[in-house]
DNA sequence: GCAAAAGTGTTATTGCTACACCCATGC
DNA sequence: GCATGGGTGTAGCAATAACACTTTTGC
């Protein structure tokens, strides 16, 4: 069949926002960018689409090259389609932002791109549109996760309620109170209380937690809904 | 510059879900698609992207090749990416989703295109994907009309209570009380009540209320929030 | 023994839900 | 005069927000 054939084909870039959460900072790994335009700039990583794999599958085999991760939290943010975004040729940016556990991902791997991660607050500027990019993948990720269970995949399998906290505090920029914290976490019935502290961060330690899946799923099946408000 | 030389370029379509709202129902604009493959069936309207076109404008023109209207609410929604979605070429479709008042469309435009209005819970079978699409979408509008006004969109500029109610019953699919739907309407301080009376409904007759734009943006700088709950 | 972070309950207020009768008018 | 849809208030309950002291232990 030759259809279609009066119309336009574009250049389609599949670009990943990659969230991490360390020292009560929500951070992103950016690459140095290794060619033209705008070599040696900060940038979001990226690639083109291939034709014969969808987007979804560009996005994480891009993902995986940089951090060696997959089956990770990935998500389809927007397309970005402005005529000039890019100025060597039009190009629109179908974009993906990825939670990952920061201590998982492969430092050989994001060394080989010149990547590294910056504070949220702190980033440099980034080629073409990706600070509005970033942007918006921030204010997703605040939506995100003030309805889902998602800030479990920016920390480890094991964590403490102050790290959870101070998680959310990071995500939705603002502060809470201890105790109503840890009510409203308590009440939504999907977290397990180990019998382990962790004795690293100040003398008392603290007691671990788990995230259960299973549970999850039975609260939202008996018609309990998942809510953090920032 | 011929950077970028050794990658794929793809066919980018782009779709409109259309959404109005007549008599207690909210309604899409369907086309009966006059080209192979899938001639006769219905169908999303959509094009393709242009090289020199953004997608927002692209959406914008379709959305006017329709309907007739311009400057409406449109949001994009997704991009559908998969590789077979299209069986006759590699296609991504991105969607966006449009607020129209069904008086204000063009009948002639739509006769034109053979397009007709269906309700959402009746909907035909749909190309491709579309049915995915169309679900994504309504999807989207109950989480945008609940925390942004929104709805006021799929009526027209004077409108009963009676009428907004069940507007958000419609996008909501659940059923509210008026006094509580009214009150918290009410406390939302953003609507005008006129002094006229739209008589056609009911013996009674309802009093007609405005959306006021510039009373919207006071609360919101005064820190209220809007949100309707289903 | 003291500094640093973890853990723990109660109260006041607010917001939300549930609920039933009268009103105005066209026929 | 009666049928139809429009309009109105309150009370009980649940969720939320505000708030301060004790505990543990590494140094």
């Amino acid at each position: 069949m030759t259809l279609y054939n009066e119309y336009d084909r574009l250049l389609v870039a599949v670009d990943c926002i990659i969230f991490g959460f360390h020292g009560d900072q929500l951070k992103l790994l950016l690459i140095k960018r290794d060619f033209e335009p705008e070599k040696g700039k900060w940038s979001l990583m990226g690639g083109f689409a291939k034709k014969s794999e969808s987007l979804d599958d560009a996005a994480s085999r891009i993902l995986m090259s940089l951090t060696g991760l997959q089956e990770v939290f990935l998500e389809q943010l927007y397309c970005f389609n402005q005529v000039d975004r890019d100025p060597v040729e039009r190009t629109i940016s179908v974009t993906y932002y990825s939670l990952i556990n920061i201590e998982d991902h492969d430092e050989e791997l994001s060394k080989q791109h010149d990547a590294s991660w910056f504070d949220l607050g702190e980033m440099p500027d980034l080629i073409f549109d990706h600070n509005e990019i970033v942007d918006r993948a921030h204010q997703r990720l605040k939506y995100k996760a003030e309805h889902y269970p998602v800030g479990f995949e920016l920390l480890p399998p094991k964590f403490t309620m102050p790290e959870l906290q101070s998680l959310y505090e990071a995500i939705f920029e603002t502060e809470m109170d201890k105790r109503n914290f840890i009510k409203r976490i308590d009440s939504l019935g999907i977290l397990v209380k180990l019998n382990e502290k962790k004795r690293t961060t100040g003398k008392k330690g603290a007691f671990l937690y788990q995230f259960d899946e299973d549970k999850y799923k039975q609260q939202m099946k008996t018609g309990n809904k998942f809510q953090i408000k920032p």
